[in-house]
DNA sequence: CATGAATGAGCCTTCATTCAT
DNA sequence: AATGAATGAAGGCTCATTCAT
């Protein structure tokens, strides 16, 4: 999505561009917008200027700011599973796929740090935003449980995946919004941590 | 502090109280109202009326929303450590005190859910509230390290406690959103898989 | 001024008009009540409101009251200047321009004795209105100082110039407040004074 | 006044005063305050502050925050009367008389621009104070005349005297407010220009 | 006489949203 | 499809004033 979304906003619109186009201006302003300043700092009339309309365009495509966020936040879902699959496909050992995968994960969060801490706050107020958010979660722990037959992986409960999908977002959070930093941690040392905890999930 | 906020704001408020008492009131309501509904949907006149009081005394006890909650967040922080020190001071073996551990933070977690999001949500925008934030972490971070020292348990790299500290506090937090049940995961593995964790961090 | 303001005023306005029309309107709005009732008794939505527009409206054009009050107050300045021009410009002799100067000016305080007063007022609190206020000034005691040589007066300190400045300007706004007549002074007799101080400044 | 006032202020209260004397002391507080930040910028619970009581006091006192201004005013218009006297009352040739009366003048005003200026502003918005600003000048126009009954000046019409006394004021006000040094005009001058105007109204 | 906590109307300002063009 | 002026509810905050102690 990082790329995809600025690509979207780097080329000049079209004076009168398909509904599709437009669509997809507006969501990666948004994406930008509220990472960068966080879901209520950033209003409505500024994400359709950032994209380079008038205010009007805006509600011509999203019902209210919380579609478009919600809009931005499934383009992010959907360039991370993209990239989780790609890294599964790529094959080779448990410890590399691990890898891959952290790397992944840790560069999605350090990219859009404000849109994660809008959707964890939006998780709370807004019931539509939870449902898609657990919805995500299942689909999470349903491809963990499929990948392990997969590889013959060790069984684990469904519970200790979901511990696991925690320990892995947040602790890419903390990386991501600089709070190993200000702990004195390393950066490295904890990447390693996650990678053993990753291959202990596959294996 | 669950327990303190609301006796304070459950007996009548005196028609001219000490400063304390009011601003104490103010707290117990804020920490209410945010949590029911989020920082952002909240705001300081239904703040003052929730605890009895009009629209003034507000700005005479804080200089806005964002130092009430932190206030009310500070509140929240010495209450759980209150709650660590009796669940360590408590002794017994080691699965007792992780047990307990684990029940005192679920607990927390539970009633707060609210606040929990919305300091989430804060600790992204507002600088303020992250040097406090990250402050806590720091000392949990201290006392975990000292409380190992002293019971004799292996040493751990800080970054293995700081993934620890994540893992269990966003489990706490699903476990306070109602997540699991969504996902259709038992509340009691959930915790059975703390408490391990816990264990684990002890030994 | 006064006309060109309320011209603006009195016709209906269209639903939706160019920026400019609408920062005329409350301009013209704002002169009108600010005049009526003093700067501090009035707020911007009542501006507005005034003006034929919702609330709203006031900050798309404006930052702040102030703002809108050196607005009008710039608008009235230019206005003097333009009634300045043409009292030199129509000729005559020395008591035949000073009597139109004075008729001017008069005319000009009379309707507006309220922006007067909060400008008066501004002009100690507010340094941005200090600043045009004073600058104003200077171009009066500039435009002064050429009209003598050009008419061939007598040359003048610029110190006398400013106290004739604050003797007119300050006579008229007893004038416009209706002091004279709680005085018991005749306005003919104020009037015919006036004009004997400008015939002397021309002289 | 100035003197007075300050006086007033300066020696700690006394834990119970007489009532006069705490009257004294508010209204000392409020000329101090008015006169630095001016009257819509300062509110009655810093004037009971500034003059060492708590909030509830200055309404035992003053029924509204114009009362003490005016309070405040009518101080200030009986030192200035008193000083009047006394430049009048140590004779002299009438060069030195009007010098005498100049210094005061501007003295007075420069040591209160900021009540001068709430005063312009309140003689609009507020029909007792202008009452009693009317009633000053009114005063003023009478000692003028009797004094020039007694010394033997030439009479000369109210409406000259008033225009005069305009002339004398605002002259004051703006060496109090900074004005002539914006303007790039001499003090020394200005004051000369004052004084020549006064011994006119005393031939 | 004095205290100072409490009141609450109301101003300033923002922003999600609408709609005429 | 796009524009952008306009809307207006509502939140943040102040301050003159009251009143129980």
């Amino acid at each position: 999505m990082p790329n995809e979304l600025n690509r979207t906003l780097q080329q000049p619109r079209p004076r009168r561009g398909a509904p599709q186009h437009t669509r997809d201006r507006l969501i990666a302003a948004a994406a930008l917008l509220f990472n960068r300043a966080g879901y209520h700092a950033m209003d409505s009339n500024q994400i359709a200027k950032e994209a380079g309309y008038s205010t009007g365009v805006f509600y011509k495509h999203f019902a209210n700011k919380r579609e478009i966020f919600l809009a931005a936040y499934e383009t992010w879902v959907a360039s991370e599973w993209k990239a989780v699959g790609t890294a599964l496909a790529a094959g080779g050992r448990r410890e590399a796929v691990a890898r891959r995968l952290v790397a992944l994960t840790v560069k999605l969060h350090t990219r859009w740090p404000g849109l994660r801490s809008s959707l964890l706050a939006l998780v709370f107020t807004d019931a539509e935003v939870r449902r898609f958010y657990r919805e995500q979660r299942r689909r999470h722990l349903d491809v963990m449980n499929e990948l392990r037959l997969r590889i013959g992986a060790k069984r684990r409960r469904r519970e200790w995946d979901a511990m696991h999908l925690f320990t892995v977002e947040h602790t890419c959070d903390a990386l991501a919004h600089g709070e190993l930093k200000d702990l004195g941690l390393s950066r490295e040392a904890m990447i390693e941590e996650l990678v053993k905890r990753v291959v202990l999930a596959l294996t």
